[in-house]
RNA sequence: GGUCGGGUGGCCGAGUGGCUAGGCAAAGCUCUGCAAAAGCUUCUACAGCGGUUCGAAUCCGCUCCCGACCUCCA
């Protein structure tokens, strides 16, 4: 079996993953911040990582996953609106800020149970890790890559690119971006009199009187800066080097080279290894952002309340939307999409639910009826954990499973023969639709199928039609199939004389 | 303006030198009392122009178009 390789956005190319030490991950993704409603865009990073988390479990890994909750909120850094984020909102909403934060994080939560993501192993806010932010700071002063100006902390870029540099290590490491450039952009912003150059960014803030979240400090009442906390949090909660950073690409620059340079100074090297970017979720070609006025709620979205959509979709439509596509390329939003993910879907988990009613003896004993098609299924089974090993593409792992799809209906529909594959392949094949579709990609039936009682009242209710149509009485199966369609049940008649149903 | 990424069939999307992913949609056929589902078949695309090569969607060059980041952002 080929081993996993990540694209490595620090050195931009594949590499081959190990952990630190053997056995065990560390991992870090940048998580929400509370200020306010999750929107379709948060889904991708907390899904993609969702898989990574899943997959390396599933590799036999045990991971520490850090997932932070910003709930201090970013200041306005470049001084357009010194306010917190967070507080400014509480005031037009004559919230508690704390309550607010609250209310979020809790919708967050939801979205995060709908989308059937694992719970990280920690998930610590930003408001719980004051002190260890501010001692941090403290060190990077004394470290003489911090000064203070009127109750504010700012890092000196400049002095932090030429010495770290040297080493190998200079600001835009992670980004490709080239300091001198940025020292070149002319543009004037007001509150920059404070830094010294205006590529620096601030460690603390000090925070105006009518402020409302704020924290004592070495520097007076403020709060800390918008990279601070990852960079605290990632270190306290595993290490001064671990495995995997994980982020939207939007957060390459400059929040994640903020925290490289914070946490180098601190301890001497890049925190992470392997830092991961999933690409944006756009709409028409533009990204969704508060800025476009293009933000569609997961809560729209689950409802279908939002004017870009036709229909409501399920949850596991939006995870499934998002496995169709390679985390790291752009994924346009539509509603023929989304449809087409929604049919996609059914399609393939109807299958897994068809294999896992064969039983595993009517494969070939050993041997296969028609081995050209078994050599295909087998190829196909072992080619789905070198795509997923490749960089996680998931997109190619479903096709693979599509592409099996047929031969399960035709076993089933009797066009293929029970033994054309043998026994090892229908027992792998079945293996591999569990292990992938449930296990690694985390999807599950949202159609509620295995209520008994509704079982044996439909039992009863197909045989009554069945009775019908024995005396072509056409008229009362039609009606109670056409009813039952109204009610949100399908009947579908097999070939065998029997009656199947799912509810839709 | 700087940096980076991308333009694939009606739609969404894999693929990175030869072996024409996949899903959805559409059409035909089979099955069926009729449906639905399913199976089979069809639709064979890689922005444009040059170049390299026996061979390019894939490599190189140019042109056009789009997006992301540089500012809160998943």
């Amino acid at each position: 079996m080929s081993s996993l390789y990540f694209y490595n956005s620090l050195t931009r190319q594949k590499e081959q993953f190990n952990s630190l030490i053997p056995g065990r991950v560390g991992m870090y993704v940048c998580g929400p911040t509370v200020s306010g409603e999750s929107h379709l865009g948060h889904a991708r990073p907390f899904i993609t990582f969702d898989i990574v988390y899943r997959y390396l479990n599933h590799l036999g890994y045990q991971i520490r996953y850090v997932r932070n909750i910003t709930d201090a909120g970013h200041f306005e850094e470049e001084g357009r609106d010194s306010e917190d984020k967070i507080s400014k909102k509480a005031v037009l909403e004559k919230l508690e800020p704390m309550e607010l934060v609250q209310k979020y994080t809790n919708l967050f939560h939801w979205a995060m149970r709908e989308f059937n993501n694992i719970e990280p192993s920690i998930e610590p806010t930003a408001t719980g890790h004051i002190v260890e932010q501010i001692v941090m700071i403290e060190k990077i002063i004394a470290d003489g890559y911090a000064y203070i100006a009127n109750g504010s902390v700012y890092f000196d870029v400049d002095k932090y690119h030429k010495n770290f540099g040297a080493k190998g290590m200079p600001y835009g490491i992670l980004s490709g971006r080239v300091l001198e450039e940025q020292l070149e952009s002319t543009r004037e912003l007001e509150s920059q009199e404070e830094k010294r150059n205006k590529s620096d960014f601030a460690l603390w803030k000090n925070a105006a009187p009518e402020h409302i979240m704020r924290w004592q400090s070495p520097w007076g009442l403020g709060f800390p800066g918008w990279h601070i906390e990852c960079s605290a949090m990632s270190t306290k909660y595993l290490g001064e080097e671990f495995d995997i950073h994980g982020g939207g690409m939007d957060l390459q620059f400059p929040h994640h080279e903020c925290e490289i340079a914070q946490s180098t100074v601190c301890n001497h090297r890049i925190p992470a290894r392997f830092w991961l970017h999933n690409n944006m979720i756009t709409i028409n070609g533009r990204k969704m952002g508060k800025s476009y006025n293009n933000v569609i709620k997961l809560s729209e979205l689950f409802s279908g309340s939002h004017e870009l959509l036709t229909q409501a979709y399920t949850p596991m439509t939006v995870r499934f939307f998002i496995l169709q596509t390679h985390y790291r390329s752009t994924l346009d939003f539509g509603n023929e999409a989304l449809q087409a993910s929604e049919k996609g879907l059914r399609r393939i988990w109807d299958a897994l639910v068809l294999l896992n009613k064969f039983d595993l003896n009517i494969g070939g004993n050993g041997v296969a009826g028609d081995p050209d098609l078994d050599n295909h299924c087998n190829r196909l089974l072992i080619a789905l954990d070198d795509d997923m090993n490749d960089d996680l593409n998931t997109a190619k792992v479903l096709a693979g499973l599509f592409e099996m799809v047929p031969t399960i209906n035709s076993i089933k529909d009797g066009h293929t023969s029970t033994d054309a594959l043998s026994k090892d392949t229908l027992a792998l094949m079945k293996l591999k639709f569990n292990t992938y579709l449930v296990d690694i990609f985390g999807l599950k039936d949202e159609r509620g199928q295995s209520d008994e009682k509704l079982s044996s009242v439909l039992k009863l209710i197909s045989e009554i039609r069945n009775d019908a149509r024995a005396k072509k009485d056409f008229a009362t199966s039609d009606k109670i199939r056409n009813q039952l369609l109204d009610a949100g049940i399908q009947l579908k008649d097999d070939k065998d004389g029997g009656v199947s149903w799912e509810v839709i």
